[in-house]
This record gives structure tokens, sequence and C-alpha cells, in this order.
DNA sequence: ACTCATATGAAACAAAATTGCATTATACCC
DNA sequence: GGGTATAATGCAATTTTGTTTCATATGAGT
């Protein structure tokens, strides 16, 4: 993923309203939105149009219940290397990048260098997950592991404004 | 949130393969997804409304560039508590629940208590956070905070089996 | 006042989702 | 095997939704 700024583009509430359904469901039809915001259809499927292609809707996606499809397990994980140069960093982040059962992966600050969230079938899952993280890269010194016992909120409404 | 697994629903290789297009893009035709997994339309469509009816898809969504909405800044936030009871637990995830700001929020094991994922426009907006939560819940041990320097990976695509 | 650029609503149009219906496949029971 | 119930399917009609067209309105700059 990694955000970025590609375009320059400014919103107004009627945009802001647009996307504040579109995050809760982006099923709720055009002209449901357009009653919503007091607008017509046909402004509102343009001023969507406009934001997609600015990237400021980066995709619109169905959220699936990890449980439900035999994911249960939930792991925050945190990841602290030996070497910090640049490229070394540049090559984790692909490795990590490309590993399916990583579902994010944040390059940070502090104690740890990344911060991992992965859903896993079983625990026996996870040792093959981490085994194979020290055993291809020698560079990571420390990983530190919680498991969640409860995904409290797992959110993508993110509040505008 | 908080996943459950309300309903018993036995997903085929059928099923699969339409909730893998789904999690990248639920804009999707239906006619396509029927052509690339060799079902009818209609058939495509039942099956996605007995998996909706089966919370297997929680919902759908667009995903907005935090960027170009104005919050730059992801932190994760590790909350360390003093006292664990269970009555103190359940206030203590009621109340993050209900703060725009956190977009995720987990319960673990481990050292920390909970792991949180903000969103947010300014350092000011952090520290704002920081500080109502230290003010209001004396049963805030400890804080430590990450600041993303890079959202490597957010994902939404589950490997499923 | 004129022009350019941009945004709008209403309506026509195109495309998609949804439903009804007949058919087929499978499992179970006598 | 014959019968029956259940569930899933494709096709085609129907309905709903998304998209485009077009005429109009608004505002900034000249």
């Amino acid at each position: 993923m990694s955000w970025k700024n590609n375009t320059s583009i400014t919103l107004d509430r009627f945009d802001i309203s647009i996307l504040d359904i579109l995050m809760k469901d982006n099923m709720t039809p055009q002209r449901q939105i357009a009653e919503a915001v007091n607008l017509s259809a046909a402004a509102v499927q343009r001023r969507i149009k406009k934001m997609t292609l600015a990237s400021v809707i980066h995709s619109n996606i169905a959220i699936v219940n990890p449980i439900m499809v035999g994911l249960p397990i939930t792991l925050i994980v945190e990841i602290e290397l030996v070497d910090v140069r640049n490229d070394v960093i540049e090559e984790a982040k692909t490795r990590l990048l490309n590993m399916p059962v990583v579902q994010q992966c944040y390059y940070v600050t502090g104690q740890a260098d990344f911060f991992l969230i992965l859903h896993v079938a079983t625990m026996a899952d996870y040792e093959n997950f981490s085994r194979n993280l020290f055993f291809t890269d020698p560079n990571v010194k420390k990983i530190r592991t919680s498991v969640a016992i409860d995904s409290v909120k797992v959110g993508h409404t993110l509040a505008i404004k």
C-alpha cells in the first residue's frame, strides 16, 4: 500500500459527507447518498469519480470476517533489526509485503522497527512464519509477539476534519 | 467490531474464489466474477447474499487514503493498565471503541494490554488524545508510542485456506 | 458585460442487480 | 430401484442502479 499523495484536491463538506457514507457502506445507492447530502445522484456520482481518480478513495472492498474463513488468530508482532541501513530496510519491507499472512505492516520509529498484524489459522502457522523470518533474515534481532484476545475495533472509518 | 462466529457455513472453492475477488474490489460486476469462477451471474449473486447473511462478508466499504483527507500521521500505541480486572477491561474497551481517532484496537496478551492504531492530523491531536487518556482513566499505567514512518502494507485481503 | 471554467439537476440511456421459473444434481428413505 | 425432499443452477424477464447528455446556473477574471 504505502499511502501516497499524488494529486491535489480540496474536499468540501459534500465530499466529506459522501466519504462518511462510503467508508461505512459503499453499496449505498447513489440516489440514497444524494438524498442524504442534498445533491442529485448525478452530482454524487461525479464527485465519487473525481475522488477515485484523485485517489482519495483508494479502493472499494469487501471486509471478510477472519473467523468465518478459518483465520481465528490475530497477532501483533514487533520486529527489531540488527542493522537499520536504508537498503536493508527496503529489502525487509519488500519481503514482509509479499507474505500473505501479513495483513498490515508498519515501519516505525521507536524501540521496534516494524509492527505487523497477522491473521493465521493455527499457532503452528505462526511458528512457521516466525521461524521462516529468522532463518531467511539474519538481520532480525528480536521479535515480540502479542496475541489478540479481542479485536475490539477494526475500523476503516476515518474521522475526517 | 469484535469478530463473531454467528452462523455455521461451509465455503466451497467457488465461494473462496468469489471472496478473493471481492476482497480486492467489490465493485467488480457479478457477470465478470461469474466468468472468472465459471458460474452464472445469478449464482454468484446468491452466494454473495448467502455469505453476507452468514456474516462471512462483514461489510462493503470504501478505503480512503488518510493522507488525502488530512490525517497523515499513523501511530501505534501500546497501553499498559494497572488493574486488569474484567469489568475494568470492559470499560476500557468501550471507551477506546468510541474514540474516533482510534482506528483499530486490540486487547492482547503479553506485556501490553491494548494495541491501538491511530490516524491523526497533527502531533498536537495525539497529545490531546494521550492526555485525555491519562486524565480520564487513572487505570492507565503506561503508554508507549511508535510513529509509522511508512505504512508498508495495509491489506484486507485474507489468505483463505 | 463578456468569457471561461466548473458544477449543477432533470431526463434519457446503458448497465447492472435481482427475481421467477424450470431444470438438474444429490442425498436420503422406503 | 423408485420416490421424494432439498439445494443449487442457468436463463430470461424485470427492476434497480449507474452513467451520460444537455441545458442551465454560478463565480472569477478581464
